[in-house]
DNA sequence: ACAGGAAGTTTCCCATTGGACAATATCCGT
DNA sequence: ACGGATATTGTCCAATGGGAAACTTCCTGT
C-alpha cells in the first residue's frame, strides 16, 4: 500500500524547529515552557511523533504563535490560484444578494474557497427598498469613493464623505444609504466562516 | 495541579459539526468520505474524542476545508468600541514603515489589537528607493484609485488602472511601482497572525 | 589532547488513546 | 405503532503519546 502522504503532519515538526531557532531558545527550555521532554520535542521536530492537537497547541502557547501558522497549508498554492484581477471592465454583479436589498454591489474578486477577505464595489442608489440593519459575523472596512453615504453602525450615526473611511466590528448592526444621488465605496470584509 | 485548559479541542467536535451540517450531508457519508467510523466521527463532534491532526486534517479535505478554519481560535473580544473612522482629514502616516521603502502609506484604522484586516492607502511614487519584493503570511487586496500601476506577483507581471483591483496570496513575492507619475490605492491586508 | 558541558538525538518502555464494531437511542413519515 | 433513516454510546484491542535516561556531537577551556 502505498502512502501518497501529503503528510501536513511532516511540515509541523519543520515549522516548530523554525519558529524555535527564531526565538533563538534551547530545546530544554522549550521542555520547561511546555512541559514536555526534550527529548520528546526533539522527535516531534523531526517528524517521528506527532502530537495531538492539545500537545501543539501547548507548544504553540510556549513559541507565542498560534497553532494554525504551526499548521501552515503544504502547497503554497501555487500558480493559478493565488491571485485573482478584476479589471474595471470585468466585474461581475455578485449572484447572492445582488440588488436583493436594494443595494447594488460587485465582487472584487473571484470566489476561490479560502479566501480570507471579500472584497465589493457597493453602489448606495438614491432609494433603498428596505432600509434594515446587517449583522453579522466578522469584521469590516468600508472607504468611501463617491457621493456622501450615510451610516449607522451599532449606536452611531455618522456621515461618510469621499475618501473616508470606517473600520468596524461587523457584529454591530449596520446600515447605510446614500445621502444625495449616488454613493459607491470599496467594501471589504473579514469573516471567520470558510464561507458559502 | 489544575486545568486551566481553554481546550481549543473542544471547539474542534463543534466546527466539524457545523460544517457538515452546512453541506447537509450525513455522518454516513461523511465516514465513507473520510474511511473513519461514523460513531467514531460522532464523537469527534460531540467532543468525546480529539482526533490527531492527520485524520483531522482527512476530515478537513472531505468537508472542503481547510485544518486551520476548524481551528480557527473563536470570536475574542467583543466591545471596547468595535468602531473607528478615519476622515480624509485625518489619516495619519503610519508608524512602522512609513515611507522607509520608498513608498508613502497611511493607516485607515487605528491600531487596536485584535483587528483582523488593516487597511491602508498606498501612493506609489514616481521613483523607489529600493524596488525589492514583499513577501509574508495571509492575503491582500488592492484597489486602484488613480494613475496606473505596474504589479508583480509570483511570475506575473500586470497593469492596473483605475478601478481594477486584485487579490492575492501574499506569501507570492510582490511589489509594485507607478508607471507614469503618481499612483494611489487602497490596500488591505489580511495576516492570519494576532499581529506584530 | 583530554575533560567538562551544553544542545540535540535515539532507545526502550508503558500508560493512554485512537478508532472499529455493534448495540442502543432518537427522530421522522405513514 | 411500526419501520426506516440518522445519531449516540459502551466495549475493546492495537496503536500512539510521551517520559527517563543513555548516547552522540560539537564546543570551549586548560
Amino acid at each position: 500500500m502505498s502512502e501518497p502522504a501529503p503528510a501536513v503532519e511532516k511540515l509541523i515538526g519543520t515549522r516548530i524547529a523554525e519558529r524555535r531557532a527564531e526565538l533563538g531558545i534551547t530545546l530544554e527550555r522549550l521542555a520547561a515552557a511546555t512541559g514536555f521532554s526534550k527529548g520528546y520535542l526533539s522527535k516531534i521536530e523531526n517528524s517521528r511523533k506527532v502530537p495531538p492537537i492539545g500537545s501543539l497547541s501547548r507548544i504553540a502557547a510556549a513559541l507565542r504563535t498560534d497553532i494554525t501558522q504551526l499548521l501552515h497549508t503544504p502547497a503554497e498554492a501555487g500558480e493559478g490560484g493565488g491571485l485573482s484581477v478584476v479589471r474595471v471592465g470585468e466585474r461581475r454583479p455578485v449572484v447572492r444578494g445582488g440588488t436583493a436589498f436594494g443595494y447594488d454591489y460587485v465582487s472584487l474578486a473571484d470566489n476561490r474557497r479560502g479566501k480570507k477577505m471579500e472584497p465589493f464595489l457597493f453602489t448606495f442608489p438614491s432609494q433603498i427598498d428596505k432600509y434594515v440593519f446587517f449583522e453579522h459575523d466578522g469584521e469590516e472596512f468600508m472607504f468611501v469613493l463617491s457621493g456622501r453615504v450615510e451610516w449607522q453602525a451599532g449606536s452611531r450615526r455618522l456621515v461618510l464623505e469621499p475618501g473616508d473611511s470606517i473600520y468596524f466590528d461587523a457584529r454591530l448592526p449596520h446600515r447605510g444609504r446614500a445621502l444625495d444621488g449616488e454613493a459607491t465605496a470599496v467594501v471589504v470584509t473579514y469573516s471567520p466562516k470558510p464561507g458559502e
